[in-house]
DNA sequence: ATCTCATATGAGACAAGATCGCAACCCGTG
DNA sequence: CACGGGTTGCGATCTTGTCTCATATGAGAT
């Protein structure tokens, strides 16, 4: 655990949304943690990723982006602009999985992601029907 | 609806995995469709991703994967390798989502994640903590 | 069948995102 | 103090995705 990585983790910590590594690096600049390269972030956020530490968020985007769990949560993603947006639910974090043992895949966590449409693209979307068929 | 639009579908319904852009690029010119161009299946892909009529998959790694939706189903992801991998599971698919309406938030479908090691990299780990501790 | 017009396409340039190679560096050990 | 493994920074490079614009195409009306 060297200072970078860190660093890197602290700046996670301190978002509660999924910051891309490019703006992982912005932060560290903004708090004046100079010189951490970006080659760096990349790596650490890849370490950890494999360790657990943090996840890799489901990103309909080209970048990917990351957060650090703390509480288990789920996703809701827009189809249309690609925002994703968190939700907690009891119910849902209270899930039992299957029994996945057989294919030899070894959980750690899991999150339900719900696809469909933002309040924002669900509006846009109504009034474009409502063009046309005026 | 167009004939590349048509093409772009018909390779991913014949694949049962979750292909890049890329890949279904590949997949047309190996079919003899030729020409259908790169930046047409991206559109194509967003397109589709938009209407609903297929998903895009959580992607660990830097590309956008895509799935035609048929039937729900879950997604086991390594956490190393960021392989995909597709679960059936009733119980999780007969899932009640909560009530998303207060948020504006119109869904369409769900799926659930779980995140941990794939077979092949969670024996290459136990490998590893073997060789430092023998 | 033909006309018309909005829309989709193709090709390549371009931008952003991510990775790689390598030399310099840090740090705990012997 | 030298050693060695692992980490970092920098720049080059590769990959992924988007953009532009002239041209081709689709679908409905005639």
């Amino acid at each position: 655990m060297t200072l970078q990585r860190r660093a890197v983790l602290e700046v996670l910590l301190a978002r509660d949304d999924h910051p891309t590594a490019d703006q992982v690096v912005e932060d560290l600049a903004a708090r004046g943690v100079s010189g951490v390269s970006r080659a760096t972030v990349f790596r650490a956020l890849e370490l950890f990723a494999e360790r657990g530490i943090v996840a890799r968020v489901c990103h309909p985007g080209a970048a990917a982006r990351y957060e650090v769990r703390t509480h288990r949560h789920h996703h809701l993603v827009c189809d249309v602009c690609g925002k994703i947006t968190d939700f907690d639910d009891d119910a849902l974090s209270a899930l039992q999985l299957p029994d996945l043992g057989s294919g030899g895949f070894r959980a750690r966590d899991f999150s339900v992601h719900v696809r469909g449409l933002c309040a924002d693209c669900a509006r846009e979307q109504d009034h474009e029907l409502r063009n046309e068929e005026p």
